[in-house]
Parts: structure tokens; C-alpha cells; sequence
DNA sequence: ACGATACGGAACGTATCCGTATCGATATGA
DNA sequence: TCATATCGATACGGATACGTTCCGTATCGT
């Protein structure tokens, strides 16, 4: 017994850590350049990773299970509200929303979009990432309510939605060529605050 | 002159109405069955039309053209708001948001998001089915400044952003499980109306 | 040093698609 | 009747991608 655990390490050459990476890395470089989860081949990324494809197929079955693997590396930690007012929570949350950690995320996610729409399990993984954020807006707004500062009538859920979905369909959809995104989570916390019925 | 106009007709036999008509529903039912833009083949749209190959290369030059026209197709009238209050207006223009005339265009459009996003065509194409709605809208929330319905101080590019957003990442991205599609746009407008800060 | 395994590169066979060409049959006008 | 253009069907060449399999080389444990 050499070895801790039954980590009895094959014989021969290991694999090479570097080439893991660059194939992942070179995977979601082509996906941010434009190539579709379809349109992206096998011969591209071992191209753009300077590796040869037979490297690949010895680490993955085929090229459904690297991009699985691959999308799997953009899930990052849902940011922290920095638990100051209930507006300032909201403002940080809704800035985040479509900004993620690796900003190639921001040109892969909508790539995604079609693929959901079939795909049980890419529904899944999309929701494992937007569920996180979703539960920390969720508590910012039960907190809201729970010391008085927002209305206790409020659906909780929808309220979600009105601050997500500008902030999402500006981001994703560039909806209105019109609308600044810098400006907009401020002010769709405000306008959401306040409503817009005169009084 | 035999011919009512200019319409010398050429001779030969006629091109069948049927096949045109053939054509364009089996590209636009197999676009919503699951094939995108990139992977849908001239000649799986053949076979399920019923027509040769040579039928659609003879009316179209290429696949991108029967895609473009194909999809015009989709584009249905922007919903005409009754003109009753302003909070019955919004949420008739809500509830149509996503909610189109043709119902494969529900599944239709999610496939063109990554298009629009290198392709200033597609991007163009999107803006026009979506401007004359978001101007729908806008005159609403105009109308209901001018009659003090609405403050006057309001963000109406952003308001819009604030009513249209929760409803299209619901409909489109199936964002939130736990919401309900058949009471939403009533809550949104509501919610936006009212806001959601304790007074 | 030696065996074992990985490496990058290249080729291969299969499959699919595009756009074009060709076929006999069919429908229209002259 | 006859020329003409379309019909659906099929085949083709060129291109691309997949997945596999071979090289010759490099790197590990023993």
C-alpha cells in the first residue's frame, strides 16, 4: 500500500492537464466567437486549442458530452448583496443580471436558448444557474417586506420578474437599441418601486 | 392586347400554387419542430413538402432567401389596443407579447435570438416585428400622461422595458416554472402600475 | 533502459448537405 | 398537334463534419 486511498495511478504517460484546459478553453472561445452549440466542430476546437482530435475522443465520447462539460465551467457564484438598504440590494442583483463572471457567458447564454427549448436536461442546467440568483433577489425582497419597507401584498415572484426581465431581454434580446444599459437596473428599481400610476 | 397590364404570361406549364404554398409551411413546421436556421437541409424541407428539390431552387436561389421569406410569414399585426383605460390597453398589449398569431412562432422565434446576434440582417428583422408593438405601447403610456392617468415623470422607454421584459423571458425563456402565463400580464401591469414601496 | 500510455498530426470511410443536372410525366398556350 | 415550362424523383460533384485509426514522438513509472 503506497499509495493513499486506491488512487493506484495508471501506468504510462498522464494526460495532459494543459490540453484538458485548452480544449475547454478553445470549446467556449469558438461558442462567445459565434459558432453554435450545432455549428461548432469537433476539427474547429482541436484546431483552436492546438490539439489533435484523437485527444479529445480519448477524454470525451463525443462532442454532446464536451460541450455538456464545457457550458458546465460558466456557472459562477450568484453575487452577494452587500445587505445595505432593500433598493441598493435590488440595484446590485439587477446589474448582475446577464453580467456574469466569464463574459464570454454573455454571448454563449443566448445560444442556449433554442437548445432549452427541446432539451429537458439544457433546461436543467440553465435553471441550475438561474435559480441561485432567483433565491437571492427572493430573500433581498422577503427581507424588504419583513421590516416594512416594501408592501406586504406583494407577489414575490412576479416582482422577480419585473426586475429581471427588462434587465434579461435588454441584455440578451437587445431589445431597445434606444435604452442604455448602464442606466437601466437603477432605474428600473426605482421605477418599480414607485410605480408609475399618478397620485 | 389580350392581357389585362403587362402580364404577358410566359409559357408552358403554370408553377403550382401548392407547391409554393407546400414549401413555406413544411420549412416553417419544421423550424418549429426543433431545426434551427443552420441545420435545417433544403432537402428535408422537400421531402416533408412533397416537392423536388429542384422546385424550391427554382423559386428561391438559395436556402437563405426561402428562410427569409419563410419567416416573413410570421410577422402578424401588432394588437390593436381597444382604447378603454389605459390599464386595460396595457394589459391587452402584454398579454400579446410572445402570444402570436401563428402559434409556431412561439417556437420559431427563441431559434432566430442567436442569429440576431452576429447578423445584422436577422437583427434588423427581429426590430421590425417588435417596433410597431413597442410603438403600440408607447402611444399607450402617452395617452395616459397626457390624460393624467400615468405621472408625468416617467421613464417611457424603460417603463416599456418594465412591462414587456417579465412576459417575454416567461414566454420565451420559460424563466421561472412557478409562474403562471394566464394571469401574469395582469399582475405585471398591475405591479407596474401600483409599484411595490410601502406608503 | 524499457514498457506503457499519451501526445499532435494526418489520413480514412461514412454520412449529410448544397446546388445543379437529368429523367419521364404533366399541364398550359399557340 | 406541338412547343414549352413545370412537375416529382433521382443522381451527381463538391464540400464539410464526424468518429476512427494509424503514424512517429514525448513523457511517465519501474
Amino acid at each position: 500500500m503506497t499509495s493513499t486511498a486506491d488512487a493506484a495511478r495508471p501506468p504510462g504517460r498522464p494526460r495532459s492537464v494543459r490540453a484538458d484546459e485548452a480544449i475547454v478553453e478553445a470549446t467556449l472561445d469558438l461558442l462567445a466567437e459565434g459558432s453554435t452549440i450545432e455549428t461548432i466542430s469537433v476539427e474547429a476546437i482541436a484546431a483552436r486549442a492546438g490539439v489533435g482530435k484523437a485527444t479529445i475522443y480519448r477524454r470525451w465520447p463525443g462532442k454532446d458530452a464536451l460541450l455538456r462539460d464545457a457550458l458546465r465551467r460558466l456557472k459562477g457564484d450568484p453575487p452577494q448583496p452587500s445587505g445595505g438598504s432593500v433598493r441598493e440590494d435590488l440595484i446590485t442583483l439587477v446589474s448582475a443580471i446577464g453580467h456574469n463572471v466569464d463574459p464570454r457567458a454573455a454571448q454563449i447564454m443566448p445560444c442556449l436558448v433554442p437548445e432549452m427549448k427541446r432539451s429537458p436536461e439544457q433546461y436543467a442546467f440553465y435553471q441550475s444557474i438561474v435559480e441561485p440568483r432567483r433565491a437571492a433577489m427572493r430573500e433581498v425582497l422577503r427581507r424588504g417586506v419583513r421590516e416594512g419597507e416594501l408592501r406586504a401584498d406583494i407577489d414575490i415572484e412576479v416582482t422577480m420578474a419585473m426586475l429581471t426581465g427588462p434587465m434579461l431581454i435588454q441584455r440578451v434580446l437587445n431589445w431597445n437599441p434606444d435604452l442604455d444599459e448602464a442606466t437601466l437596473p437603477e432605474k428600473v428599481v426605482d421605477g418599480v418601486l414607485a410605480g408609475i400610476r399618478a397620485r
